[in-house]
RNA sequence: GCGGGCGUAGUUCAAUGGUAGAACGGCAGCCUUCCAAGCUGCAUAUGCCGGUUCGAUCCCGGUCGCCCGCUCCA
């Protein structure tokens, strides 16, 4: 068996087996297509399940063993996509990401208008400038344009105060002639939307961008309702939306997308120790679903590059295809300070503070968020598994850990004589009541082995002549090809065994 | 949003201003005791809209989508 390593892997070929194997489609495929969205198929959607169900469980069910040595607690939640518009607005989602933006017609330069400086003066020639470093570039620029060089006889006024009569007479900052900026745009992050029968821009609402403000929305219901107290986490798993500038690379940037994230409540002198916690953990998880640690890189995010909300962040980042030799998001781990709680509670007016009766004190616990893409996971998780081999004939196989594979298992009758269907049948509904397998009949054994490898099934159990005599069947592991016969009572237990194995 | 490239069965490719062909895949049947074998048959495509033309998959325009670069990325 020759896996190629150093053969680099071509995007199109993994979003061609997607298709054809029914893991992933264009969204609206028969009308077109449609920028930004996409569906998941039937085997993307067991496999989906299978990484959001590990996270889960990770997280909520078996959550890990703190730094003291006792397990963490962490309860979960599913809030609206759809919340009063006023959250967004406190979270700084709202106001923060509607720039206004211009263009410039000639140079294809683009500008925020509030950050578009023009000079005004009583003539017809209104030179603009953009974030321009040194001082002595404005007097020489309007020298250049043939303008009076001394800058106190101008009026600055930024773009979006301007007049759109008067655009005719401002040069953009990359240009020489005059006219060529566009009306400013709003470019929104956000998408809306109208709830009520009737449309009215009152009424403006938003799809969530992300899951966590319905987390610090609750924060205060499932402190009075759970019992639970800082340290503890709310966890929780949604649909996500946002309007990206450029939807590319597949499903890794979509408009449409599902979020695992997971806020970290902590007094505010844990934070540090806390946010080590997390990293170290979510590193460890996405290994355990079948990651190559050597793919994974931990990026810690440069303080000018932060979000608004963030004091630290550090990016679990991995080599998809399109980002070799780079690497791109997976997961944020975000330290948010005590933002968002201290923005709610600002703007809603309600007291968020947790009053720690043991110290006899009040805070806002500091926020550690590990937010992990469950999109962007199932991409990375068929990267990682897609695996050239030229050796066998269907060329290629998905190595997924048995633990994720949308298929733990085939069964496969090795003809479809009489005799190996009724035992195969059997067998298919004994371990369905437990496993996610498949049952294949028709066509011969070697279409049907290559089948299984093209969606990644780890195991295919065969029963033949032998099978009839001593209630054995043939293994068939997927990444060697190789065969061993197991008693028929064993499987459950086999399968079992390799599901948790890492 | 800008610039460039591209758009033919499910996939990968061919062909042509005169009505589209293959391989693999799929389905049905036969055969088959372990890796897409063999045989037979079947189905499936010029992204969409418009223009030029006697006739357009081909030429032109628009649109939608994909890829690359830029921009953006809470």
């Amino acid at each position: 068996m020759t896996q190629s390593a150093d053969k680099p892997v071509d995007m199109k070929d993994i979003v061609a087996l997607c298709k054809r194997r029914g893991f992933i489609f264009q969204a609206s495929d028969i009308y077109g297509g449609y920028n930004g969205f996409w569906d998941f198929g039937p085997l993307g959607t067991e496999l989906k399940n299978n990484l959001r169900d590990s996270w889960w469980k990770n997280m909520v069910v078996t959550p890990p063993i703190g730094p003291d040595g006792t397990p963490v607690s962490i309860v979960g939640l599913d809030s609206a996509i759809i919340q009063n518009p006023r959250v967004w607005q406190a979270s700084g989602h709202v106001g923060g990401f509607n720039d206004p933006m211009v263009d410039c017609r000639e140079s294809k330069a683009r500008y925020r208008a509030d950050h578009l400086l023009v000079y005004t003066n009583d003539g017809d020639i209104w030179p603009a400038f953009y974030n321009v470093e040194d001082a002595a570039d404005i007097p020489r620029r309007l020298k250049k344009l043939k303008q009076n060089e001394d800058i106190s006889t101008y009026k600055i006024v930024s773009f979006d105060q301007i007049s759109a009569d008067d655009y005719a007479k401002i040069i953009g900052p990359d240009t020489k002639t005059a006219g060529t900026l566009t009306e400013p745009r709003q470019f929104s992050m956000m998408l809306d939307t109208f709830p009520g029968v009737i449309r009215d821009e009152e009424r403006k609402a938003y799809l969530r961008p992300e899951t966590a403000q319905g987390i610090f929305t609750n924060y205060k219901n499932i402190i009075d309702s759970m019992r639970v107290k800082p340290p503890f986490g709310i966890a929780q798993i949604g649909k996500a939306f946002r309007n990206e500038v450029t939807p590319r690379n597949f499903i890794f940037r979509s408009r449409e997308f599902e979020q695992m994230e997971m806020e970290w409540f902590c007094p505010p002198e844990d934070h540090a120790m806390w946010f080590e916690f997390w990293v170290d953990q979510r590193k460890k998880w996405w290994e355990s679903v079948g990651m190559d640690a050597n793919k994974i890189f931990l990026h810690d995010i440069e303080k000018s590059e932060l979000a608004h909300y963030s004091a630290r962040t550090i990016d679990i980042e991995y080599k998809y295809p399109f980002s070799d030799p780079n690497f791109d998001e997976l997961e944020g781990i975000a330290h948010r300070g005590d933002y968002d709680l201290s923005k709610h509670q600002e703007h809603s007016g309600q007291k968020l503070e947790y009053f720690d009766q043991q110290e006899n004190r009040r805070y806002l616990p500091h926020v550690i968020e590990p937010a992990a893409g469950l999109t962007r996971g199932v991409l990375a998780l068929i990267c990682e598994a897609y695996t050239i081999d030229e050796n066998r004939p269907s060329g290629v196989y998905l190595n997924f850990h048995p633990s994720m594979a949308p298929k733990k298992a085939a069964i496969l009758p090795l003809t479809a004589k009489e005799d190996h269907v009724p035992i195969a049948t059997k067998l298919y509904l004994d371990l369905r009541e437990e496993f996610s397998v498949d049952l294949d009949i028709k066509q011969n054994i070697g279409k049907r082995y290559a089948r299984q490898d093209e969606i990644g099934t780890p195991y295919c159990f065969t029963i033949d002549n032998d099978t009839i005599s001593d209630q054995t069947v043939t293994v068939r592991e997927r990444n060697t090809m190789a065969q061993e016969r197991i008693h028929m009572d064993k499987i459950a237990e086999f399968l079992r065994e390799k599901m948790k194995a890492v």
